[in-house]
DNA sequence: TTCCTTGCAAACGATTTGCATTGGA
DNA sequence: TCCAATGCAAATCGTTTGCAAGGAA
């Protein structure tokens, strides 16, 4: 996490009225050396200094009330939080079905212009206002073909 | 469900060994007759006749199993449950933030058409090959705005 | 001092499971 | 008859919350 990243997150949470403890940059950082989405519980593991669940929690919450942290639901019951887009960049995942491995995909821009364009066509005037998109691109790694 | 439909379903439970009861029926029909994926809680509600909620659970994990119908975790610590692909065609989803409301889009063919070819292009020659994809839309619905 | 933060344990909500009963082929 | 299906209640599991103690500004 360079400086500016740093200092910017911490104005985001201040924005809230909250700091940037020790433990939340822990938690942060954690998210972002992490290779995917992760759980509370992995954290916990991952963190391993005997972290309580419920400051995990605590401390992913906040975070993602500043939104610097989103959850993702990709798991039966699970939530596994990864650094907003703003820290990490925008992308979308391809998903083998076969091993589970999930990879992020950055579009060429002028494939992310398209896939813009079919969101806002395909909602059309439905007065759905979009705020965001992510496409799941299932299939067979080369590994499983 | 017509009864072509029907029959395979049958079919497709009989080779797990499970039976089509009607309580199996009627779930299955409330999936189909609904707009967007519904949890077992909003199913206990749409078929209201007392049904406990641990058989529609089992019920559910049944028609998961022998794959006639599909689970969506859009939602924290929720998961709702639709008809598989075969049974209600190729879809896309819009989720509000807010309210966490699902609903199913179909896109026009040619915008359909665009999107698979965004796809593609975008495994390139990685090596990976594409068996389907799933786009989902964020935002807020209009009375959520 | 005044809030924000944390730990611990209890509470919760969604989902699952054990067990005895019912029902279909 | 035999095994699957069901209902009920208890058990699980991930997650949230109340409350009292600890810390930073």
């Amino acid at each position: 996490m360079t400086g500016s990243i740093d200092r910017q997150v911490e104005a985001q949470l201040r924005a809230d009225g909250v700091r940037f403890t020790e433990r939340r940059r822990a938690v942060l950082r954690a998210l972002v050396r992490a290779e995917g989405p992760r759980s509370a519980a992995e954290l916990h593991t991952d963190l391993d200094r005997g972290i309580p669940l419920s400051s995990l929690y605590r401390s992913l919450a906040v975070l993602e009330a500043a939104g610097v942290v989103v959850p993702h639901h990709g798991t039966r019951g699970l939530t596994r939080y990864e650094p907003a887009e703003w820290l990490s960049g925008h992308h979308h995942h391809v998903v083998c079905a076969a091993c589970g491995a999930v990879e992020d995909v950055e579009l060429p821009p002028e494939l992310e212009g398209e896939l813009q364009a079919v969101v806002t066509r395909a909602v059309g005037g439905s007065g759905f206002s979009v705020r965001g998109h992510s496409l799941e691109i299932d299939g067979r790694c080369r590994r499983c073909a």
